[in-house]
DNA sequence: TAATATTTTCAGAAATTTCTGAAAATTCAA
DNA sequence: TTGAATTTTCAGAAATTTCTGAAAATATTA
């Protein structure tokens, strides 16, 4: 279990990146290890190569398993239990994504349609009412969407996604609003990724 | 400042949530009692609303300021400072939503463009560098996607949320997967919010 | 200018989250 | 069954985040 400089690298990152998309450290970690690793990995594995207790290994891999993103497989002649991801990178995606919107969304949601059913009580009851309304109203919308991109599968979800900047322009004609400069193509920056990203790894501009 | 129940229920309920958001729960309580209060509110009155200290309120309002969700005013006769939201729920869920991309994406997205400028060395490696340009291609295709939002204003963004069920049908068409039954409207949950919304609180079915 | 009001800062306290490691539980083969 | 291999659990330790409150800094008025 040797990592090479960069997957050390990104397994690390992932760590702390893992933080904010709904993970501690070590769960981050131990799903970008197994990613982009080639073979299926065990307990003791993970353990060794992310220096971290067997009993936190061990937490992880059930925290993972609860959000269905990685499974277990058996290898003949070997007791110990591994772990792949449970599907491609888009599926797990869609997983954390949706997994987030049942955490983010789904009880605020319920919060604010309970407490709109009440009458208010004077103006002052009125306005924040007024206000409790407006943030259902983008919850609820944030969430028609999120169910949307659920329904959609891998593939689909990628198209949708290149679509972005398109559907950007669609909504956008007759807005007020302008860009600085009168260019033509303003928002290149968001176009140039639509089909062929696949092959250019220099166009990007480093930050 | 005296909080009404269901005030009170919402900020304690967005100081939860908030920290899921990106800031910590005194931070969330904040920004959810100066969006529902009908009138500006100065640090006084926050520290005494919520139960915290005057220096906790003060570097949470520093940090509202930071990401530009509330803004400063000043009362005819009055020293202190008063603070109210900085635009509309849409105005602010925007910026939140620009600030996570931020935070989330962006230095992902730096790491594994330079990473996957370097040669792989053995079959192993060229299965990382695979998956970190599945990696890098779903993070790219995600930041298109918020950076069309971004380019939106809030009407748009509402209108482009209404539309993602039916940006998921057009999709879909010929798609393999099937709905359970078959019946005609089977995503019917997303689309019954497409533009009449504002009006109609009672419409939402509960949980 | 001084006197007063208001805001900010920040060291340490408190609260929360994460991690360890040894013991308990489970699994498997014989 | 038994016993060795493996996994899980969980009390307390360690690390991290958040909060307090008093002192320092800044702003305002006279």
């Amino acid at each position: 279990m040797k990592l090479s400089n960069n997957s050390q690298a990104l397994v690390l990152h992932f760590g702390e990146m893992g933080s904010r998309w709904g993970f501690n450290r070590t769960v981050g970690q131990m799903l970008a290890l197994l990613t982009i690793h080639p073979a299926p990995l065990n307990a003791d594995q993970l353990s060794e190569a992310l220096h971290v207790s067997r009993g936190n290994v061990s937490m992880g891999l059930k925290e993972l398993q609860a959000w269905r993103l990685i499974e277990r497989h058996h290898l003949p002649g070997d007791r110990k239990e591994y772990f792949t991801p449970a599907g491609s990178i888009w599926d797990m995606a869609r997983i954390v994504f949706e997994e987030r919107r049942k955490r983010e969304l789904d009880p605020t949601l319920s919060l604010l349609r309970q407490q709109l059913l009440e009458e208010p009580q004077g103006e002052h009851e009125v306005y924040t009412q007024g206000k409790m309304q407006e943030i259902y109203e983008l919850l609820e919308q944030l969430n028609s969407f999120a169910n949307a991109l659920h329904d959609m599968e891998a593939e689909r979800l990628k198209s949708l996604m290149s679509m972005g900047a398109s559907v950007s322009k669609v909504l956008n004609f007759g807005s007020k609003k302008k860009r600085p400069s009168g260019k033509v193509s303003t928002s290149d920056s968001t176009t140039n990724s639509t089909t062929n990203s696949t092959t250019n790894s220099t166009t990007g501009s480093p930050t």
